[in-house]
Formats: structure tokens, sequence, C-alpha cells
DNA sequence: CCCTGATTCGC
DNA sequence: GCGAATCAGG
């Protein structure tokens, strides 16, 4: 990999935004976060004006507002998806009111948060924080922050097990 | 032990 | 210029 006008760029706003060097490292792929701390320094940007993950544990208390659904969160204009931890995605069958659509991206064809739009599967992938955090970024359902597929996961009907029946949406 | 950025130095 | 190795720290 080398340093094309591209990259760079792309370098610089990841770095402006605050991500650390293996997060941008990530993002650019095939390089490693040596490269892009060199390549910080190289271009004189270093000295960020703070780094959100190692600055100040800044106390959260205060919100407004309650959030969408729970967990969910906003970057920029885009409501961002509820965080589900792998091991918690259940497996489901497909009994969904929404309707599929075959737009499942590819492990290894994830988007950035950078490119996420409206239109984008906003289901997160990864750890957030950890270097290979990303987003599903297939072609969202209409109405809905995801692809077919992780709509179907996301809008499972939850079961009360004690009775066996349905307690939230579906 | 996980992570962070900073610096050095051979290539 | 590049980046692995290393350092110093959270």
């Amino acid at each position: 990999m080398s340093w094309n006008e591209e990259r760079i760029e792309l370098l610089k706003k990841l770095w402006a935004d605050g991500l650390s060097a293996s997060q941008i490292a990530a993002e650019l792929g095939g390089i490693t976060r040596n490269a892009v701390i060199g390549k910080v320094h190289r271009l004189g940007l270093s000295g960020r004006a703070k780094t959100p993950s190692a600055a100040v544990p800044r106390s959260r208390k205060q919100r407004t507002q309650t959030p969408p659904r729970q967990g969910g969160f906003v970057h920029g204009n885009v409501v961002l998806a509820p965080r589900v931890a792998p091991e918690e995605m259940p497996e489901v069958e497909p009994e969904c009111a929404v309707e599929p659509v075959e737009n499942v991206v590819p492990i290894g064809q994830r988007c950035t948060i950078l490119d996420l739009t409206e239109a984008t599967c906003r289901w997160p992938l990864g750890e957030p924080g950890r270097a290979d955090f990303s987003y599903c970024g297939g072609r969202a359902t209409p109405g809905l922050p995801y692809c077919s597929f992780h709509a179907r996961i996301a809008y499972q009907p939850v079961v009360d097990r004690r009775r066996d029946r349905r307690v939230v949406g579906g």
C-alpha cells in the first residue's frame, strides 16, 4: 500500500476526527498503526486537540431526550443502530414484517462510519473502539436503519418465556 | 494485558 | 519517505 492523495486525505480526516492510529489503519486497510503514526508526523499534524478515547472520561449524565431506541445514538444526521453483541445475536426464522432484499454485504466489504448514510445499513460489526469496528453498509430497507438481513434480527419479536407470548413488537 | 501516541533509525 | 521496533504512558 502506498500513500496516494486519496488515502492521505482520509487519513487527515480520520485523524482530525479523533480516531486512533490503529482505527485509522484499519479503515485504510493494509497498513499498521505505526505507518499511520509515522505518516501523521511526517505530515506535521500530530498533536490533536483531544483524544476522545484517552481524554478525560467526561461524565455523561445529562440527556435532554430519551433516545428513539435503547442504545441508539446519532452520528451527524444519521441515526446509528443500537449495538448487539455477536453472542447475543439470535438465530432468526424468517418471520418478519420487512420485505427481504438481497443485499447482504460480505465481510470484507464492510464500511466505515464515514460511509454511512440514511440509505446504508447501520448495523454495527465488532467492538466499538476496536480497530476492526465497522458497519454492515448494506442497502438499508426503506424507512429502517438496517438492511433486510439485520432488520430481521433487530425487530425480531421478544418472547416472554414464562408464558411464551410476545411482549414487544413484531 | 489491553490500548494509546512519540520517537528512532535502517531501509 | 516509509514503517517496524521501541519507548513511555493510561
